[in-house]
DNA sequence: GTCTATAAGATGATAGAC
DNA sequence: GTCTATCATCTTATAGAC
């Protein structure tokens, strides 16, 4: 049974446009039928959709950002670790088309109120610290071999990865973010490039 | 002097307007002041919205896909004509601090009407198969050297040059697509020949 | 907390005059 | 081709009753 309480259920309901739509392609209208109550009671619990906005963006950010601790405990070498943030982002592109919704509000970046922008940078600097400091533990126990700075593969990774989720909606092939995700982890994994390096 | 017929006035101003704010984040009313005539007159030349996104997508993509033919024509190796490429979408961020259409419109494709979302995946088509016809050749040639196939590798490329666009324009930091493109075509570029260029 | 009622403005589009 | 005028609807709220 669900006990959730209506600002989460408002979240979840409006998170989920969010990420299929895009922050200026849903309404409060739009929300008033699947959550059951009126727009002026939305309003009472998310005065503007500012306010609606950065609650989603910081909760899933929260949420991001606890997987990636998750991540670290459960496994303890950085492909692994890769392999698991790939998934989880093919997760939620597979859970109903859905993008994620740090790439989707960046594509909505320059119409986004402020309070929601500033979110989204730091969800992207999340990403890519965590992502950067993966590749760089990753590196010096010899489990991956790139050329670069941890920073700029880290930013690339995350660039292709969401990239990649607006390339499968759209092609209608969720196997393009598979291939692609399988593609730079085994390359970082490759003895080629291994070598290269020596 | 005056030359540009309105039509294409308003393709202009419409499509800036597209990738910088995206398909449902500008009106008509958004183009009156900036074309200089009545939204009802933009109506006569594109009838509704869909018109003009469509109109807007077909004439990028035709762009593009002459980019293809050009580069090309005055490129002879592959590394030089992913430069090129690469250098194509950089020139699009930098100037304006605008998003490839093909992308954008990417990220707004399930609010997008069908002739417009058909656009859209022709564009992601045409580029990955250029793009894999690039790498094939320049594998075959010895100017790059990587795993797995050109098309896989291709649709990776192209995602992760779209997804940094929306981190370069999110973070403020251009620079993030310029390490983002150097580094996947670095990486690509075998050692022979990445010794050569020193 | 949720409702009805209402508001001001935006939006996509059409009719008909010039 | 461009205009004014008008439209039905949507959007983001606010006020006040229950």
């Amino acid at each position: 049974m669900q006990v959730t309480g209506t600002a989460t259920q408002i979240l979840d309901v409006a998170q989920e446009l969010v990420q299929t739509r895009g922050y200026n392609a849903f309404s409060y209208k739009d929300l008033e039928a699947r959550v059951g109550i009126r727009t002026a009671s939305i309003h009472y619990h998310f005065p503007t959709k500012a306010d609606l906005g950065t609650a989603i963006a910081k909760r899933y950010r929260d949420f991001v950002n606890s997987k990636f601790a998750e991540y670290e405990a459960k496994e303890v070498t950085a492909p692994k670790r890769l392999q698991r943030y790939a998934g989880l982002l093919e997760s939620v592109l597979t859970k109903g088309n859905r993008i994620c919704v740090g790439g989707m509000l960046a594509s909505d970046y320059a119409t986004l109120p402020l309070e929601v922008q500033t979110e989204v940078s730091a969800f992207i600097h999340d990403n890519e610290r965590w992502l950067a400091r993966v590749l760089k533990e990753g590196r010096a126990a010899g489990e991956l071999a790139f050329d670069g700075t941890p920073e700029v593969l880290a930013t690339t990774l995350f660039s292709a990865l969401e990239g990649a989720m607006f390339v499968a909606r759209s092609t209608g092939d969720h196997g393009r973010y598979r291939r692609t995700a399988e593609w730079l982890i085994g390359t970082l994994m490759s003895p080629r490039v291994a070598a290269r390096r020596r």
